[in-house]
DNA sequence: TTGTATGCAAAAGGTTTGCAATGAT
DNA sequence: ATCATTGCAAACCTTTTGCATACAA
């Protein structure tokens, strides 16, 4: 990411806050840092190693309340692991997932890559679709 | 499900378990019937409870166990979930899901609806791929 | 100044593990 | 008889909560 585009995303982010009157602090941006600043799907408890070493006072518990606040915020989003941690995942736009079989690596796909999936009629089960994410399950380069 | 199936399913598993030299327990049997017997997409803790109903002596600890044997049998999938406790999906062929955004409510979907996804090129990650699923993400019937 | 956000410690799940006893082959 | 599987209790890990303090607005 170049560092014009960290600073917009910051900026953004510093907007929606205002927005919805929620204070601008330390650990918030911190936070927000981190996770935009990576490619990978963190756990809440990676995220705070890095974000700890940076800043020794911020606990864990604000970062799992931070990471929510992003969620909600539009920040960031929830990524469903088969290892029944949550992850959490910087890009919220439209995109997919490959994931290894074997070691559970999880990595993302870009949307232009995959055709459109026409949404289907989902009626029947009484769902209004809004979007979808395919998950690609195999092998990663490490395991095969 | 068909009594002649859920026969047929039961007998097969029992075969899986005698190639690869997996005792025949009581408890493999029952929780692979509950398990089987499902529609929905239960947590350990779900299953547990229903099965101890019926075989109080069985423990909390081996529903685990052997929910994971039957995974690693090919005989039940885990599913990201967003609650971020694994839940356990009696279906193994290819099938998606529907998720309700609001409740977390999970529903299948059945391949047949969804038009086929070409598997991209994912060389350029070095991935493999085997399959996939689609997630399709909505408000379900009681939340919209 | 006012109220939200944080840090701490403790609780609350969910899941795993060590070990002795049990049971399938 | 032998070895895998089970049950129990305890450990472990992740996540949440209550409450007093600190800090942004």
């Amino acid at each position: 990411m170049k560092p014009t585009e960290r600073h917009d995303r910051l900026a953004s982010f510093e907007q929606e806050c205002r927005r919805r009157g929620l204070a601008l602090t330390v650990q918030r941006r911190t936070v927000f840092e981190e996770l935009a600043g990576r490619r990978d799907h963190p756990t809440a408890d990676q995220v705070y190693d890095a974000v700890h070493r940076r800043l020794p006072s911020l606990s864990r518990t604000t970062v799992y309340r931070v990471l929510e606040t992003l969620v909600e915020t539009g920040f960031a989003r929830k990524v469903h692991h088969p290892d029944a941690v949550v992850r959490f995942d910087p890009t919220t736009g439209r995109h997919h997932h490959l994931v290894c079989e074997s070691c559970g690596s999880l990595v993302d796909l870009d949307d232009s890559v995959v055709p459109r999936v026409p949404i289907p009629d989902a009626r029947g089960a009484g769902f209004r679709i809004r979007d979808y994410t395919v998950s690609f399950n195999g092998l990663c380069s490490s395991c095969h």
